[in-house]
RNA sequence: GUGAAUGUAGCUCAGUUGGUUAGAGCGCCAGAUUGUGGUUCUGGAAGUCGCCGGUUCGACCCCGGUCUUUCACCCCA
């Protein structure tokens, strides 16, 4: 009978009317708080021109866009390629001269890719509509991403993320604002949490001090894993990539210095990196921001993390991730200052800074702790029942007055068997239902079930729409 | 991208040292019960044993490939 199975691509899900119900929980939560300090919504193409996308993520991300192949004959497009590769093809050709062959038809066929996060589309965004932003501009977006990873627990080729950013402003204000907003909507969410915040600069600072200022991409991508692996495979790592023994055991010295609080940690920066005029910068600006963090009176722990640096090589100062405490998760939301994202389009000397917070993981951190509130799952809230012709146009109204009150109505299409009826209520969860046959009718009343306990009630249209409104 | 494991009914899983008709629980559908669901009882439908190929008289089982899911790397939300 069923011919081949249908499934959805790799690394993809589909969402049940269950499962959309808390994830909009997550959603709705995100948008209201956004929405509450004052950003605004925009959204963007699901496919940008390569153009936009190549060479912003760095090699690896590169390598994880999806590419959308031209429509149409594209070999006429540029025969050249083509008859080059089956020139190569027809002697024993190198791996490398096939992959840059490969590669030179891949950028002829296609022109476009799916966006692999939403800040570069946003920077696009700003660099396009520049006349008609005012700024700062505070917007954030809630819009799918793809990649084209390979699947993990936690890590799909499609997932939601709900940027939030601020361009425009240098302020460090902005940086605390996204923290309370960290905190809040995971305080709404139940979820405990840490938030890991490093700057950028404190890392130059750091890279300069050991004497390694042009390899602080190598030194962060290795520093980046250190609680993961230990300081003894970073430490290869980082001989691997061609550091001094000298400044490896440096950067150790400095690094190492978990033990310590916050406070502690910034006035032993502050000492060593006294002759890096950047790094200094990067420890006052931590200072501000946990200045402005003690004020606005966060209940999230915040501590300090010099072995955050993230993947990304845009940021350029203040760098956050948080990680869910009680949850092992990777990270559920990470972000920062990013000076001249806006300049690869052109438009330099704009500010930005922003925080991404991962739904897909945030579904998943939620779901484990089973913490949705009751409310945020419940759909149809009375079935009325459906006898017959009659009873149906005399029940009609009703369920148009039970809506307009702003409560979820349903009335049962079509008068199959009782059983039916019931049992379709007992399968969504209907807390109510509704009976209203030939005696009812002839009082003016409804028959109101309560599902969970069992227990049947007659009562008024009135009476019914006060009862479940609160 | 590298290494490894996995795949049997809608779901969770048995099973066969290679031998005729592949099983259970849950779920689903129908009836017992024409104004009462979630309990009970009775009956029923549903599987090219992930897909393709090979070995064999014979493959769900062995071998190769491929896809899916998962784990460890790599990277990341």
């Amino acid at each position: 009978m069923s011919i081949a199975k249908p499934s959805v691509p790799r690394g993809t899900r589909d969402f049940s009317p269950e499962k959309m119900k808390k994830r909009n929980f997550i959603f709705d939560t995100l948008r209201e708080i956004f929405k509450k300090y004052g950003y605004e919504q925009i959204e963007t193409p699901a496919m940008e021109n390569l153009s936009t996308l190549l060479g912003k993520y760095g090699e690896e991300g590169d390598k994880l866009l999806f590419r959308i192949v031209n429509s149409g004959n594209f070999v006429n497009e540029d025969l050249d390629a083509f008859v080059n590769l089956s020139k190569l093809l027809s002697k024993s050709p190198e791996e490398d001269e096939l992959n840059t062959a490969s590669n030179r038809i891949v950028n002829t066929i296609c022109e476009k890719g799916l966006r692999y996060d939403l800040t570069v589309p946003f920077a696009r965004y700003v660099v396009q509509n520049r006349n008609e932003i005012t700024f700062p501009f505070k917007r954030f977006q809630i819009q799918p991403v793809w990649r084209a990873d390979r699947p993990a627990k936690g890590r799909y080729r499609e997932f939601y993320q709900c940027d939030v950013d601020v361009v425009g402003s240098d302020s460090l204000l902005n940086e605390a604002e996204l923290i309370q907003i960290i905190d809040e909507a995971f305080g709404k969410m139940q979820v405990n949490t840490v938030v890991k915040v490093n700057n950028r600069k404190i890392l130059t600072g750091i890279a300069d001090y050991i004497g390694e200022p042009e390899r602080i991409v190598d030194i962060t991508i290795a520093i980046d894993k250190l609680e993961k692996v230990g300081w003894e495979r970073v430490q290869e790592e980082l001989f691997e990539r061609g550091l001094a023994e000298e400044a490896v055991k440096e950067l150790k010295s400095i690094v190492q210095v978990v033990e310590m609080n916050n406070i502690e940690k910034l006035d032993f920066l502050e000492k060593v990196l006294f002759a890096s005029e950047v790094g200094l910068a990067g420890v006052k600006e931590l200072r501000t921001l946990l200045g402005y963090l003690e004020l606005l009176n966060v209940k999230t722990a915040v501590e300090i993390d010099l072995t955050l640096a993230r993947g990304l090589n845009y940021y350029t100062g203040a760098i956050f991730e948080v990680k869910a405490l009680d949850v092992e998760m990777g990270s559920i939301c990470g972000g920062g200052r990013y000076d001249n994202l806006t300049g690869i389009f052109g438009m330099p000397g704009v500010s930005g800074v922003g925080i991404s917070f991962g739904a897909d993981r945030i579904f998943d951190v939620l779901n484990q702790l089973d913490k949705y509130p009751q409310d945020s799952t419940q759909g149809t809230q009375v079935l009325f029942i459906n006898f017959g012709e009659n009873e149906e146009k005399y029940c009609l109204p009703l369920v148009s007055k039970i809506r307009a009150a702003g409560i979820n109505a349903e009335l049962f299409p079509g008068s199959v068997k009782m059983k039916k009826q019931m049992a379709y209520a007992d399968a969504k969860k209907i807390p109510y239902v509704a009976l209203v046959g030939d005696n009812e009718m002839q009082q003016n009343v409804i028959s109101l079930k309560n599902m969970q306990s069992g227990e049947q009630t007659t009562i008024t249209l009135e009476e019914l729409i006060s009862k479940l409104k609160g």
